[in-house]
DNA sequence: GTCTATATGACGATAGAC
DNA sequence: GTCTATCGTCATATAGAC
């Protein structure tokens, strides 16, 4: 462990200043700035420079991102209230701070997927282990297999759009229709028709 | 007009570049490059420097996916077919061409939506937009007023989302997934009823 | 491990010739 | 309308002291 974990600090600044501000428009200096980290030690621990801090910013909040969605989605057994969690919370974030947060790896992955091919799998990777998170809530619900995978990889491709809308309108009603309309998303057909224990 | 609409050029190169190396990414040296437009006549039509261009190539890239989507909706009357249709142009666009594409402005959105007010609401005003033509689709096919805009604002919130997966996977899976869940997501109840056609 | 200093280049933007 | 030249600033990255 280091003396108060430079190291850390620097990938939790770069983490959210490659979220806010994107990859190319953050530099290296802000982040020194930001972290409050030593200003000599970003090569020390990055060695790859730019490209090998951004790895590592990315896998950190996708890790956090993860914590936060699986801790939304415990407080409640039926998917669709569960999913009704995580998109209060993400709401609530929004309301609680107008700046811009850490709600999605969309512009990164943007910026990088045709730039750079390691930035771009880790993002691409975080994707799916979020929808794997979602596709294995709607399992545990009772949702046929293959049902639930379809469910869990829409679902995250409409939270995610959700998310860029209501950034972009300054605005939390794109979440809160996704919010309403849930019901609707989940239960195209009746999934659970032969379950005795199905939700609701 | 101009000898060959230098202007017009700057404006496509800089749309192209904007959209698949987003606004920080992109230098103004390389929109001149790629558009062959002449050096010296960029700060003569944009005064207003790189922002005013942005702003201009984003009202251009906005119109013509507007045109493009409009296209593939008049395919068909009804809405699910129509919508596939879209769909199913974006996938191909994606297949043709491996690199990135003009089929979404996430990225300038996500990165300007906290740095520059103009060209944030300029992206929001192309997002509401284009949810408008899905709704107004969705009217025409039958659907009640309500449920049109709630469909026509959800249904791109998905799309984008969407297409942001596929990008970032290099794989038209999410946006095929989406189209053949189209039926469930436009029918989640009866809408179109016959006469009686009032959720709830 | 952390610092200063710096190499090297790209950036946006401007001035003035033609 | 277009060009060249350039200003000042910022970027990433490196070298070497301590």
């Amino acid at each position: 462990m280091d003396q108060v974990d430079t190291r850390g600090k620097i990938v939790a600044a770069a983490s959210y200043l490659f979220q806010t501000k994107g990859y190319a428009g953050t530099g290296l200096n802000e982040i020194l700035r930001e972290s409050g980290a030593p200003k000599g030690s970003l090569y020390y621990y990055f060695p790859g420079g730019k490209e090998a801090l951004a790895l590592a910013a990315i896998e950190q909040a996708s890790h956090t991102m993860q914590a936060k969605v699986r801790q939304n989605l415990a407080l409640a057994a039926e998917p669709v209230a569960a999913i009704r969690q995580v998109l209060a919370d993400m709401i609530q974030a929004l309301q609680n701070d107008g700046q811009l947060l850490t709600l999605s790896l969309s512009m990164l992955a943007l910026e990088t997927c045709h730039s750079s091919e390691p930035l771009r799998q880790a993002c691409a990777r975080s994707f799916r282990e979020m929808a794997a998170i979602y596709t294995a809530k709607l399992a545990a619900g009772g949702y046929p297999p293959a049902r639930a995978a379809e469910g869990g990889q829409l679902l995250q491709a409409t939270i995610e759009g959700a998310i860029i809308l209501s950034l972009t309108q300054k605005d939390t009603a794109p979440l809160q229709l996704l919010q309403s309309q849930l019901p609707d998303l989940l239960k195209p057909r009746n999934w659970q028709a032969d379950s005795a224990s199905g939700p609701d």
